[in-house]
DNA sequence: CTGAATTTTCAAAAATTAATGAAAATTTGT
DNA sequence: ACAAATTTTCATTAATTTTTGAAAATTCAG
């Protein structure tokens, strides 16, 4: 397989994948594309790559920013910006699960404890089968609020590892 | 907060999250419904406390199902299929990342391996910088394929464990 | 300060995805 | 086997999401 064709193939395939998961198509585009380049690009380098307009890729590249997924690069001497992703892929999979718990997690732990106070007897059944369900994803987000908060605090070791693993 | 507007406030929410995982809103809250039903309900059940169609209750429902997330049950003397799900959230995580391995992970870990056969020289900047994104997905695939089998096959306190082992 | 380069915004259009509901198919009791 | 009950399908319609592109805002060199 040629390299050209493996890059389309591989942006179209990661642009498929992120609509599973609540990303639009072309903000999984741009970032599959920034991933695979060596240097930084520009926004008419996205514009044209993958043939969005300019305030689509403009979006995107936002999102993409804040997301924490994508850095403004100056290039001394150039008017315009560069955007660089980061490369290291469980850094990526790190800022990805940190931003998920606080833009998601966290606010539906907020409703579940709002809703686990809910008033009613507990001997009637549709009372007690509410509030078993709302206890039960209670105590499964606490353990995965947790855990997650341990992923993403032990950041700074995983960087360590890899650069080790770098060298030998 | 009544009984009634906390189920409302539960399914609504419920659907809104749904939303941000790729699962159609529809879906997510017939699985909230089912989730808080003490009794298994009926399409007709469904389609009268979600105002929805006919056609929609029963493309959800049976989705549902291929998820593995709800069944079928046989109500002796009754007609009517009811359906009920499954009310161990820890079941039901560990169904949901069963499935997603399945249909999204397997695929592109597949997608994967033929990228990484690219042909061209190493010491080109663009293949090399192609190159090491591709194997780094890969290593991060196949790290996650390995502990989310763990995850699927173990029961209960999976969770902090086999996370922690992933990170270090 | 000026104006050209660049970035950002946002209303309208296009594309995609989901929902409807009637018709067709299937199931089941008699 | 029949027919009523129930489930499933799917073409059409509706809703939602994404994209466009031109205008407005901003930035910056001279």
């Amino acid at each position: 397989m040629k390299l050209s064709e493996a890059k389309q193939q591989f942006i179209a395939s990661w642009g498929a994948f992120g609509t599973h998961w609540g990303i639009n198509r072309t903000m999984a585009q741009v970032h599959a594309l920034l991933l695979i380049s060596p240097d930084p690009l520009t926004q008419d380098d996205v514009m044209e790559q993958l043939s969005v307009s300019r305030g689509n890729a403009n979006m995107n590249i936002r999102e993409l920013i804040d997301w924490g997924l994508v850095d403004r690069v100056i290039v001394p001497g150039e008017r315009k910006e560069y955007f660089t992703a980061e490369k290291d892929i469980w850094k990526v999979a790190t800022q990805i699960i940190k931003e998920r718990k606080k833009r998601e997690l966290d606010p539906m732990m907020k409703l579940i404890n709002q809703l686990s106070t809910v008033e009613g007897d507990k001997k009637d059944k549709e009372t007690k089968a509410f509030l078993d369900t709302i206890n039960g994803i209670k105590k499964f987000g606490e353990q995965a609020d947790k855990t997650l908060d341990t992923m993403i605090k032990s950041e700074e070791s995983w960087f360590l590892s890899t650069m080790l693993k770098m060298f030998k």
